[in-house]
DNA sequence: GCTATAATAGAAATCGTATTCTGAGGGAGC
DNA sequence: GCTCCCTCAGAATACGATTTCTATTATAGC
């Protein structure tokens, strides 16, 4: 059970070790007879090649590496990864490919992503999640021509590989249905300043005030971390202005929920006191009261074209788009 | 760049390709000033080793996998997964290992774990989670003697190696509380019925009713499946009765703040009408209304543990403990 | 001064598979 | 009947590192 290589196999299907290795590739250039005889072998003894002995001679480990750029503990409570994570561990599979997950904390593994799953060519490919906007890496690893595609961060010359959500879009979708819902006092809840999707769904949040002309006010956008301290702060913050927000819009569905229970405990009802749009439509949002109204992004198909993009790129491919959107849409609850 | 190996930096460091592989190695049995100019030559062309090479030579990957047997939907919704991932990645990471992520719902991904993780040598070890009761596989790995490691599950007599949180204990200590709070119409609402932890949670269920001396009534335990509308459903089962529970032990907090929607639907009260307790103290419990009362379950424990007993067994080690069980505790909130 | 021994580095084998190179055999065409 | 080509399978090599084996040099001991 022990020595199970191509070269026993061979010995008791009496050819050589090329003809099975022919065999299991599917090689046509190989006859009926030995192909039976070489197959017959395989099945009895259950034999399965050693991907580690495949992957240095082809160059290629048939394993995708996901790089999730939160610290372990952030990353913890949010269904959106284990969500994210599980799709394209599915996606992967449909191609042969598994899923090797990283996260990016510590120094150590900043240099190890890096380092030991590129370098060490452990990988063939990455997907980055949530990187900052500004990331020395993402140059290297384009520079070095190593195969990666981004979520939730776009390249505005297209130079590298992305997908993302419509960040833009679902703002402006939220913060419109706001507006068109009588909200006047619309705020804006954030996540961290650094990364690109507080920055985009400002963006799409500024460009629906804009139209609906209303003002846009400074001091009702506020920045929060990924924890429920950082989100109370803020949105105490925002409370605590006169005249106060009538709505937030928040970043995702945890921020935007701390929000309501730091909105319930200063004694403001939700909706009629403030309405509260969270983004990523997580079960979360079925669960409290009064329920989320929140911006769906559509995770399987985010992670689907995530990795069918990567593979391409990993087989060398052109992809046809280099920067693919997915579009959002709004799930009205009870919060607005 | 793209000819970086050790023949590469011999070449230049006037040495042969031996010699580097000691000096990254840190061999002692070379010569200072050998193993400087290798370093040197090394550091300014940024060598790394080629891992896929260092795995066929070694026969080690230095890859973990973690099985999840859940279809990825409902995977998706629950943030103990990702915590866990996390948690695991991170405790990989200080023994320089990395993390292989699978999920086990199709019939080719059953295979495909197996199969391919395993019989390929993908990686050198899995953790497996929330695998059935009876699983065949678990038999063959153990047969085989592939370094496994089991979470939410173990083996009766021992023969595999297991990591769980104390279910029967958490059990208890959730059912003792409602009884010592009074309560005494204490129903369970379980999750599928073939998995371990339902299992090993009634019986915590049913020794806490037992030593409060009240009777164990199999018509208030009902089973659901990880999904809201099952969940729902097993509720209005248990409220139907005559008289009703006051109050619920739930099997994970999921299905407990199902429950809590369901009964607040039926005009139930909680926790006046009907206390609740969850598990696994998801951020989620401090979100709803009124707060989840859960039983704590230290994801980090669990993954440090899993994770060390698993690299103990890749490298040969005999584990001291082979099954080792993390103690749960109660964390009050509102709901009971 | 000569041998025994240690220290050190190069040469070569190895891990298990994929593929190129080589050669044997057979059939077709003239 | 001979060449030419085609088919097919075995031999040999490559992938990039680790490790055993071997050879060289230097040193110690007598």
């Amino acid at each position: 059970m022990a020595e199970l290589k191509q070269a026993e196999i061979a010995k008791l299907a009496g050819v050589s070790q090329a003809t099975v290795s022919r065999v299991l590739k599917g090689d046509p250039q190989v006859n009926m007879e030995m192909r039976e005889r070489v197959l017959a072998v395989v099945q009895q003894l259950g034999y399965v090649p050693d991907a580690r002995a495949q992957s240095l001679r082809s160059q290629r480990t048939r394993l995708l590496g996901l790089v999730i750029h939160r610290a372990p503990e952030t990353l913890a409570g949010d269904p959106f990864f284990s969500a994210l994570i599980a799709m394209i561990v599915e996606q992967a599979g449909r191609y042969d490919y598994h899923l090797c997950v990283d996260t990016a904390r510590t120094a150590r593994s900043q240099r190890a992503i890096y380092e030991e799953l590129l370098r060490t060519r452990r990988v063939d490919g990455l997907i980055l999640v949530e990187s900052e906007t500004h990331d020395r890496r993402i140059e290297r690893l384009s520079r070095e021509g190593f195969p990666f595609v981004l979520i939730g961060r776009y390249d505005p010359e297209d130079a590298v590989c992305s997908v993302d959500n419509d960040n833009i879009g679902a703002a402006f979708l939220a913060t419109d249905y706001l507006l068109r819902t009588g909200r006047r006092r619309v705020a804006y809840l954030g996540g961290p300043a650094g990364l690109t999707v507080t920055r985009d769904r400002l963006q799409g949040y500024k460009t629906a005030l804009e139209s609906h002309g209303v003002g846009y006010d400074p001091s009702r956008v506020v920045f929060a971390d990924f924890n429920p301290r950082s989100a109370a702060s803020a949105t105490t913050e925002l409370l605590r202005q006169n005249p106060p927000p009538d709505a937030i819009v928040a970043l995702d569905d945890m921020l935007a929920i701390a929000a309501m229970r730091t909105a319930k405990q200063h004694g403001c009802r939700v909706p009629d006191d403030l309405a509260l749009i969270g983004f990523n439509d997580s079960p979360l949002c079925e669960y409290v009261e009064p329920r989320l109204t929140s911006v769906a992004v559509e995770i399987p198909t985010l992670a689907r074209k995530a990795t069918e993009l990567l593979i391409e790129l990993v087989e060398g491919r052109e992809p046809s788009l280099r920067r693919q959107i997915v579009p959002a849409r709004l799930v009205k609850r009870d919060s607005a």
